[in-house]
DNA sequence: ATAGCATTTCAAATTTTGTTGAAACATTAT
DNA sequence: ATAATGTTTCAACAAAATTTGAAATGCTAT
């Protein structure tokens, strides 16, 4: 994930006068024939929810997590069995989920001794 | 993006024996329940998948680059059109455009001195 | 060929993300 | 309460992604 927030955008026409020979007029048309800059802007979600979906995708942009997410197509899986199949340290297992957990793809509840993990509704948008 | 290659699986059923007291009988039988551990795996898709799956979520996991995603939803958009909008270094704008192409969300022409990028059909379903 | 602008590429510096092993916490059973 | 097991958290380290500015490249016009 980056933080990289979403530009303060003076969203000022290009200057109309004199149209230097460096400027496309067929870029600006474009623009033009959109509603002007403003009006472009306005198909940009807010900063909150460009966040909320970096973190999502984030989330999926990992082979191992992805990995996870298809194991739980089907049921919920407690952390040992879901371990049992990617064989790796319990902590990087953790680690993981708890980015898919942060990405609201899975969420993991206790029964008895063990914590089982199954797909959100968003995630289950993603496995097929 | 991560390496974390899939790991290579021994597929073992948990051995059957007497069970220890730290078994979640309810977690094997769900694996059970569905065919084993071993058709469990078929659900995963296969490491090159995964791979290109991963590099596309990547590509959207991050809101400068959705914010790119979606000023070409209705139109293709020079680079120097998309800079008034982004308002960042050209080299970093281009960093972000390439991490988009390779994502197979965005593909980029020259037309006469300008290139100008528009979405792939891939890049199409993920914007609204 | 040269110049001029648009865009990309490169390498170095910075920031973020992922890994590791030890320690802590949660739950159940004794 | 204590022990035993499952899972998470923490801090240090390693690896990968991003930023930056300078230099290189592509296209067009002269």
């Amino acid at each position: 994930m980056k933080s990289s927030k979403s530009p303060s955008r003076s969203l000022q026409k290009p200057r109309s006068g004199k149209r230097s020979a460096t400027k496309p007029d067929a870029g600006l048309e474009a623009i033009e024939s959109v509603g002007g800059i403003e009006n472009l802007s306005r198909q940009i979600p807010d900063e909150k929810d460009l966040a909320e979906m970096s973190r999502r995708y984030h989330a999926l942009s990992d082979p191992l997590r992805l990995t996870i997410l298809y194991l739980l197509k089907d049921q919920p899986l407690c952390v040992c069995v879901i371990n049992q199949f990617m064989q790796i340290a319990d902590s990087k297992l953790s680690y993981h989920l708890a980015v898919l957990k942060e990405g609201g793809l899975i969420e993991g509840e206790y029964h008895g001794n063990w914590i089982y993990y199954s797909l959100t509704d968003t995630g289950r948008d993603f496995v097929r």
